[in-house]
DNA sequence: GACTTTATATATCGAACTGATACTATACAT
DNA sequence: ATGTATAGTATCAGTTCGATATATAAAGTC
């Protein structure tokens, strides 16, 4: 499961641009598969190539040509056929737990800026998760809005476990703890 | 902060070879930042190269010579700069996830095994924090707790989200959903 | 005794991905 | 006037991922 394997997926909710794609990109899928330009445009290539999408150059005055892709019937299989796999993988890539580790090089007021700035971090994204949910016209697939409550569910443990483990850090309790 | 950076993190703790580092990152690092030896080597050379590490070659028989890298002040001072990052980065990328999007083209039974695979990696890797903590001879720094912590906490909200909303992908309840 | 796995240790390589940048053109604010 | 947002394309250097190669010894298994 790649960026191609995503943007196969899209395309089956009707035809759509790297433009349009990029959009979805961000908004469903920002929380948990996030891409680029720099991703989608040589997948959209890659997928083209190989004949599981097919393009229509559609001209425009002014804006450039809009290049709209459509799946194929190799690309449906295919899609499926990626959707086979029994168990797909969930990773965390995290600098803010990879910064914590080494908290004790850092000094407390370093530490408490990058707890607050997570919790921001999660405030925001639990935000944009309501503002897209509150925006669906018709009723999204069952799917989507399990990733949703599954994307504010992590915000929400996220939240929790920073505000009651954040006292670790205070500068009496790392007395406390030399001490020991 | 990237793989660079984490390795001279981990150099503060004495001195290691490109193996050991290996071994932290799927130990201590394994959930929240991973990196294999692809990244790792590279990472080193990169480090040597800028004088922010020494290496020093000790011949062994029978085993290939070990390489044992020191981080020097400039390492030091490079890392603490690193650190300052106010907001470091947390990003997930999630086949799950993705994977779950598109359940509606897939089969009641094929969704089922996805969540079931999902469980049993959290449970997994719940008793592997088990494990590595219950492993500490001497007391690790809050940091080190702080990110173990975190993990166990984000398992056990993913396992809870998993079991509480399966239900939504039930045939019965997909019946229900078309129906209305 | 033969075979397989695990551990020790190095390193590379292609494919994929990230984040930034470049180019063009409207439109709407400040 | 100048900045920002929207619409649209695309590339590129640097990083990372996952697999693979090479070599030896110990330990477990059939």
């Amino acid at each position: 499961m790649d960026v191609k394997t995503v943007c196969l997926g899209m395309l089956t909710d009707g035809t759509a641009s790297g433009y349009d794609l990029n959009k979805t990109f961000e908004s469903s899928f920002g929380h948990c598969f996030a891409a680029g330009y720099g991703s989608i445009y040589p997948a959209l290539a890659s997928l083209a190539e190989c004949g599981c999408v097919s393009c229509e150059e559609i001209q425009q005055d002014g804006k450039p040509d809009r290049k709209v892709y459509r799946i194929t019937d190799k690309g449906r299989e295919q899609l499926l056929a990626e959707l086979d796999n029994p168990a797909p993988s969930h990773k965390v890539r995290s600098e803010f737990l990879a910064t914590m580790a080494f908290a004790h090089l850092m000094t407390p007021a370093q530490v408490q800026t990058v707890l607050n700035s997570r919790i921001r971090d999660a405030d925001e994204n639990l935000q944009f998760i309501d503002e897209f949910e509150s925006g669906f016209d018709h009723d999204a697939p069952a799917g989507v809005r399990f990733t949703l409550g599954f994307g504010r569910a992590m915000l929400h443990a996220m939240k929790d476990y920073v505000e009651e483990n954040r006292h670790m850090f205070d500068s009496d309790e790392i007395q406390k703890t030399v001490a020991r």
